[in-house]
DNA sequence: ACCCGCTACGTTATCGATAACAATTCCGGG
DNA sequence: CCCGGAATTGTTATCGATAACGTAGCGGGT
């Protein structure tokens, strides 16, 4: 048919200026109507909003954000999707920031610093407003990319010794450290850890150093530390390094995991051989996780405010980027979070 | 001191014709030498690299994809951040897209369509170079939206009947039916289903549908349904629905959970009362989670190719955007993927 | 009648990069 | 010594929105 497109030409979708044309009034009074808060007559607001709903116009937001030097989106950088602490984390982040028209962009390092270096720069490229990282250690380079940044930067989850700016989170060595004070407590003595071989997962490095500590502050036997798989090391992981420790020093009396998961692994695989939780050997995790307490037995841990870290780092940011915006640059704020071990029956 | 700046002014960060001028040279060949694949002479490049460097540069991503009407980054919307399943998706989808210098931007719908909605337009306002969602229920708006958006469409863990354009999936209905054919073929007879309350979850309700389709197939008892709670039910609420079931239907032999959360909690939940799985109940499972294979007993469940799922939708859409960009749209592709039943302990 | 001030809208310049095209350099061959 | 063509670099226009400022119209107070 004469007039209609030919087959393969593709339309460019509508711009702020088809709307404009298409409703009567200027670019710059559809830009106005598309935001709350301007003043707009409502009967050309209407006309407008018809206009934008006929041509199908959805706002481009990367050209609106150059020139308000506003993209309205901060960047999270977590270790990992699959864990439901970091996952409760952005939850808390995406609350926080619920009411303030910013969006959450989060990315995965996969408990690399490298890979978060990538991501940092990545980020960065698309400006964010504020960002945050998980952890206090990072690459050179990486470091650097925070600090020139020139947005407010939070690092969570950690007490790093010299921050690139804000903080929110707990020493995971302290945490540590009181729960092999509570097994202490319940009569335990020779007591165990289970990690991973490297310090990738650096939390799960300052967990070891946490319970070194304890241990060498209690005068109990010297550690006992079985290192097995790269971190974080899985439930699987987890059964096969109690089956482990167990051949190692069958004399030990108890055994803590670098997270609830491994910890989940070596509980089901003590069931599975019969060796009785907390009889034989009592087993504790780390951060709370679902499955330790829907899992039989339930499997004492220490209980981390996953969301609060993430929603209190939210508040800041937000505090933060609006002072920034003032010109009124925010001095750098550390919020230490709490913790607590959960005494259930495993332990 | 005088000539310093004061103390509040925010130097604003580098641009591209900052870094130019400091090498001596026209933004154009900066832009040049920060991509590669274009001539520059090697010590140019090496000079603006040195530039770059000193001026601690970070090329402005959003004022390059105006230009160039690329913004190098495809958005996938999951129901759920904190799901291993889509994780696994993810993960097979950020594999896809690894060498082609497209990002992954995951939004979590939380299992609304309404959110999905919200979150399909917040996506295309930064015009993603293609979308990916899951599921194929959506809103009239956010399907319009959808269709007009002009980019490569994926539709993924489900077989839509009237698909918006590209899908990856399987049937859940013909998966849970399988299921139920397994435990026909184990002798069981009397077969319950643990579900949500509501069909916000569209995948569990699919389950549901091939789980009363098979029964009646096979000519079984009147079926068994428990909703409990808003999907995605957790792991305490499969553990609060076995009790309830039993309860109500102690007949019973052999039940389904949705997934193998709820699955997990009904089996621990056994545990604890003493009701020893699969002989005085088969409990199975869906999704093939880790905590299922871990479990003791072993989770009887339906695998799904997930990780495949995301690698093979990002293929598609690949292969989508390099057609859209030569001119020739792609012809609408449906890719079935495998699912299996795995037998385990528990059933 | 005049001025003020407010609302509603338009104009122009600009954000920071890249596409497209133009210009220059450099080289070997005739 | 000049020429053609590849390699390298510069110029200009443009992407699509918004900030900043300008202007028209209107009503009310003195």
């Amino acid at each position: 048919m004469p007039g209609s497109p030919p087959p393969n030409s593709k339309v460019p979708p509508p711009t702020m200026a088809d709307v404009a044309r298409h409703a009567r009034v200027s670019a710059m009074t559809v830009s106005r109507a598309l935001k709350d808060g301007a003043s707009i007559a409502p009967a050309t607001r209407q006309r407008i909003m018809k206009a934008v709903e006929e041509l199908g116009y959805v706002l481009d937001q990367s050209a609106g954000s150059l020139s308000s030097k506003r993209t309205g989106f901060v960047a999270a950088l977590v270790p990992s999707i699959n864990n439901s602490n970091f996952a409760d984390t952005a939850r808390g982040l995406t609350d926080a920031l619920a009411g303030s028209g910013l969006q959450l962009l989060l990315g995965y390092t996969g408990y690399s610093v490298d890979k978060e270096e990538e991501l940092i720069e990545a980020m960065l490229r698309r400006r964010p407003e504020a960002i945050v990282v998980t952890g206090g250690r990072h690459t050179p380079r990486g470091r650097k990319l925070l600090e020139q940044s020139g947005i407010p930067v939070v690092e969570t989850w950690d007490l790093p010794r010299s921050p690139v700016r804000h903080v929110v989170g707990f020493s995971n060595a302290e945490a540590s450290a009181a729960l092999v004070k509570y097994l202490h407590g319940k009569g335990y003595r020779r007591i165990a850890f289970i990690g991973g071989t490297s310090n990738r997962d650096t939390r799960g490095a300052d967990r070891r150093a946490g319970y070194e500590a304890a241990i060498a502050e209690l005068r109990l036997p010297a550690s006992r530390i079985i290192s097995f798989g790269e971190p974080p090391i899985s439930m699987q992981q987890g059964g096969e390094a109690i089956v482990r420790l167990i051949e190692q020093w069958p004399e030990v009396e108890a055994a803590i995991c670098v997270s609830d998961l491994s910890a989940f692994g070596a509980v089901m695989e003590c069931h599975r051989r019969n060796w009785p939780v907390p009889q034989r050997i009592a087993i504790a995790g780390f951060g709370d996780f679902e499955v330790a307490s829907c899992c039989y037995p339930a499997i004492t841990t220490v209980g981390v405010h996953c969301y609060d870290i993430g929603n209190r780092a939210g508040d800041l940011l937000l505090r933060a980027i609006e002072g920034e915006r003032l010109g009124r640059p925010v001095a750098s704020e550390t919020i230490i979070t709490n913790y607590g071990v959960i005494a259930r029956e495993s332990a």
